[in-house]
RNA sequence: CGGGGUGUAGCGCAGUUGGUAGCGCGCUUGCUUUGGGAGCAAGAUGCCGGGUGUUCGAGUCACCUCACUCCGACCA
């Protein structure tokens, strides 16, 4: 696969240049438009028809385990933000300032939401009373502006367009058990309509949510080998509402604080499709979220009958797929390095020759195979092939990550790891704050997660050598 | 916020010792083509990122500023 032969002039090989080849992938793409905002972007038709889908799907999983949707404002007094004193000190740093309406100073000067738990705080403490309020499962899907320094597109903008879960509950085991179920509905999602494989795990202090007591996280390995956090799930306890003075009468008549969570996951996505997928020749969509999945290029569309077919064709695969026939007037060769380049995962050729023998030709976008396809049998054998492409997506992604997946007993075998093979190293910890900075500030690397799924490399933690608590995965980050 | 790079046509770039703005791609029109980014012909397109200065004269020199981009620190 790396061997592949480049045929895409304009988009820079990965191995030359991985962060502009990226670029280059996301331009070529049209996913998305720079703008005269530094940190935003335009999301294009393409790139948003991708949203679409990612949307489209994740809500329906988020209604299948009972959420509603809300929308909240997306101005946050500042008073109200200052509440939860973790929480507003983590994100003040980078929250944008409304100052005036109109020409008028406001009294209390508003931000924009960078996160809206303060919001749903101040709602909560409205419509809370009793145990019979409770629980609420509510999500939004809308835009938070936190103003970064460096951007990059989807990875890191300073506005971007994302989901927030947020749910209150009457017990700490409750939110929890929310908390977890929500992990690993992205980490189901990631897999299973993404084809990204995720470690699932929790952070460690250092890494966590601010006002969280548990932040749990999804983290995915880039082609590059570094890591993309791709979703977290918070587990707040009682803290906020503790905060915001939320209580509810219980069962047993006692006046009580609830238990909430918060989890997201946002246009990053985008990214991590982008750099889990894409190859030299641009980008490779899983057939789920692609917005075109079979591309109809006709062959010499002028003879007799070419047209006719293409459409023909088109039409009978509407009914199993998102299909497209392109009968614009470019060359057959630069539709094929077109569609490539926006990472169709299927193409269907089909010309004079063809049609004499009554077949079609489908090329596979993620790994070039070429079939004949009779006529009769196009619409049990697209979605097969779309099934197989997302099979065989998942199943170089977790082939690439175990791969480029180490493990590290010393801290000298961890630097030379971390210096030399890009990837998640696996490697013992005790459990010491000042091991992690240590790690980070010697090698690069900072911890991803605590995953679920422990396995004891050794006794001793990587850094200090004293007896070690967990097994932890580190690796170099988005 | 530190370090580097780049700003000239829609995009990618050239522009020498300062002297009236160029190339490729794309775009428009026509004809011929069409199984891996087609060929010929004729067109259209410029506040040289912005400002100040030096000069008879600035795309070119100086200073300032803004934006984009890459690498670090901080973060979904």
């Amino acid at each position: 696969m790396a061997e592949q032969k480049k045929m895409v002039e304009e988009i820079t090989s990965m191995d030359e240049d991985f962060a502009k080849w990226y670029t280059d992938v996301v331009k070529k793409a049209e996913l998305c438009g720079y703008t005269s905002v530094k940190g935003c972007i335009v999301l294009r038709p393409y790139g948003c028809a991708i949203w679409e889908n990612i949307q489209k799907i994740m809500d329906g999983m988020f209604k299948a385990t009972g959420h509603e949707n809300v929308c909240m404002p997306m101005f946050i007094p500042e008073s109200l933000l200052e509440k939860e004193k973790d929480h507003v000190e983590g994100f003040a740093p980078e929250v944008a300032w409304v100052t005036h309406g109109g020409s008028e100073k406001l009294e209390e000067r508003l931000c924009v939401r960078p996160t809206s738990e303060t919001l749903f705080c101040e709602h909560y403490k409205q419509t809370v009373q009793s145990y019979r309020d409770l629980p609420k499962l509510y999500n939004q899907w809308v835009s938070v502006v936190r103003w970064e320094k460096t951007t990059r597109p989807f990875l890191r903008t300073r506005e971007f367009w994302w989901q927030e879960g947020h749910t209150i509950h009457a017990t700490a085991e409750q939110a929890q058990e929310e908390t977890i179920k929500m992990l690993n509905v992205y980490a189901d999602f990631c897999e299973n309509v993404l084809a990204i494989p995720v470690v699932k795990g929790v952070k460690t202090e250092k890494e966590r949510f601010a006002g969280a007591e548990d932040t749990y996280t999804i983290e995915a390995l880039m082609h590059d080998g570094k890591a993309l956090q791709s979703g977290t799930s918070h587990y707040f306890g009682d803290g906020f509402a503790k905060a915001f003075q939320i209580q509810f009468t219980d069962k047993d008549n006692k006046l009580k604080y609830p238990f909430q969570t918060s989890w997201g996951t946002s246009t990053r996505l985008i990214g991590a499709i982008i750099m889990a997928h894409g190859d030299n020749n641009g980008l490779v969509l899983p057939p789920k979220i692609a917005p075109i999945q079979t591309v109809v290029v006709p062959i010499a569309y002028h003879k007799p009958g070419v047209l006719e077919k293409a459409d023909e064709i088109t039409e009978r695969l509407s009914g199993v797929c998102r299909v497209k026939c392109d009968k614009t007037d470019n060359t057959p060769g630069w539709k094929f390095a077109e569609y490539e380049m926006k990472g169709v995962p299927l193409r269907l050729e089909i010309g004079p020759k063809d049609i004499e023998k009554n077949q079609c030709v489908i090329v596979r976008r993620d790994n070039r195979e070429k079939i004949f396809v009779s006529l009769d049998e196009l619409e049990e054998k697209i979605p097969e092939l779309l099934d197989e492409v997302h099979a065989s997506l998942y199943k170089n992604a977790l082939e690439r990550r175990e791969k480029m997946t180490y493990e590290a007993r010393s801290f000298e075998e961890l630097k030379e790891i971390a210096d030399n093979k890009p990837g998640f190293i696996k490697a013992m910890w005790c459990g010491d704050r000042a091991c992690e900075d240590k790690l980070k500030e010697e090698t690069g690397v900072t911890s991803r997660c605590i995953p679920f799924e422990q396995t004891e490399i050794s006794d001793k933690c990587v850094c200090c050598g004293k007896p070690a608590k967990k097994m932890l995965y580190w690796g170099k980050a988005y």
